[in-house]
DNA sequence: TCAGAACTAGAGTGAAAACTAAAGAAAAGT
DNA sequence: ACTTTTCTTTAGTTTTCACTCTAGTTCTGA
């Protein structure tokens, strides 16, 4: 049903959407820009995807699910393991980490599909690191419980932005020192 | 050099622009959409303001100073007055905050001009924050200070985001609890 | 009141965008 | 080898955008 050639040319395609998505933003990205990043013609990439929506939001559903890469998981994972995880996530591709913030901010601002996604997601990791915290100190309250884990899930994404727009700000201990205050 | 019709209509122009952005983001607003809005047409339009960008940057500059009213201050705020002042901001104006948000994290992120003020602003909030943890606290340390204060702006923009994606979310109370944790 | 300045309406321009159609080239299955 | 399907190219079409032009209206100060 598809071809080696074509799963290929779609990679490169993706690829380049993320790419232009982090570097130029949202609205920064055209048909165009892709095609020529990834080396194709506009109907190559009109065979392989409907249209210029459809390639961003896969674009920006793959930086969703990075954000968390096994979200079965084995069901006991420490709050420090959630917290490297996200580390190394923001750390580790910075292009996939820049999407991430920008759709969720203004996609979910203003788009209410990708608000919807957004939400979903993120309260499937408040219940993890929930789970985790639980686990960590068995005698917290539920209420309390919830209200730290959106204490620490906020501060973390505050400061992801904050180290994207300032390499030199120390993201990876501030994100670690969050759990000492908790 | 400036008639009263002509003021009139630039802050017509200039709400609608504010809306628009709130709504659609900073690719969705288009000259027809703030003309549309504002009940104007073109040719009036480009009479008022220069380009798109201008107005557009007129609306990202007010939402910015509209974050910290008085910033000269009486230089003896209170962390709470801050936290209020924040709080107010954010639950005051929705489209503003909205503004602010997606022109901090967007542009920021892809524009070199906003960037710098977006940083340059951040830098100065923080400044204000730990005078007055300071003044609260005297025996704390500079660094632990500025990393208190690190840690509760990165929470409280994660909090404001949290709430304009989802308005059932209690924003108002996590804010201030935040200032327990310091 | 009247001249000049400021404003508005509304059609229009050119560039850039997303997207399409048709025909040829490559790959895969038989 | 032959047929079918998939992929690529090329050369469009259509839409949408920011912005302009001109003629006409309203405002304002002397």
């Amino acid at each position: 049903m598809r071809n080696r050639a074509g799963i290929e040319t779609q990679e490169r395609i993706l690829a380049a959407t993320k790419r232009l998505l982090a570097e130029r933003g949202l609205d920064g990205v055209t048909i165009k820009g892709i095609c020529d990043a990834a080396e194709v013609h506009a109907g190559s990439f009109y065979n392989l995807f409907e249209s210029k929506e459809q390639v961003v939001l896969t674009a920006v559903r793959e930086a969703i699910k990075a954000v968390d890469p096994d979200p079965a998981g084995t069901g006991n994972d420490h709050l420090t393991d959630l917290v490297d995880a996200y580390i190394r996530f923001v750390m580790g591709d910075q292009n996939l980490a820049r999407v991430y913030l920008m759709v969720a901010v203004s996609g979910g601002l203003t788009d209410p599909a990708i608000r919807a996604r957004v939400l979903g997601h993120h309260e499937d990791r408040h219940a993890r690191f929930v789970a985790a915290l639980h686990r960590e100190r068995p005698g917290i309250g539920d209420d309390q419980a919830a209200e730290l884990i959106d204490a620490l899930l906020a501060a973390l994404n505050g400061y992801a932005f904050q180290w994207l727009l300032d390499p030199s700000f120390d993201f990876e201990n501030h994100a670690r020192r969050l759990l000492t205050y908790a």
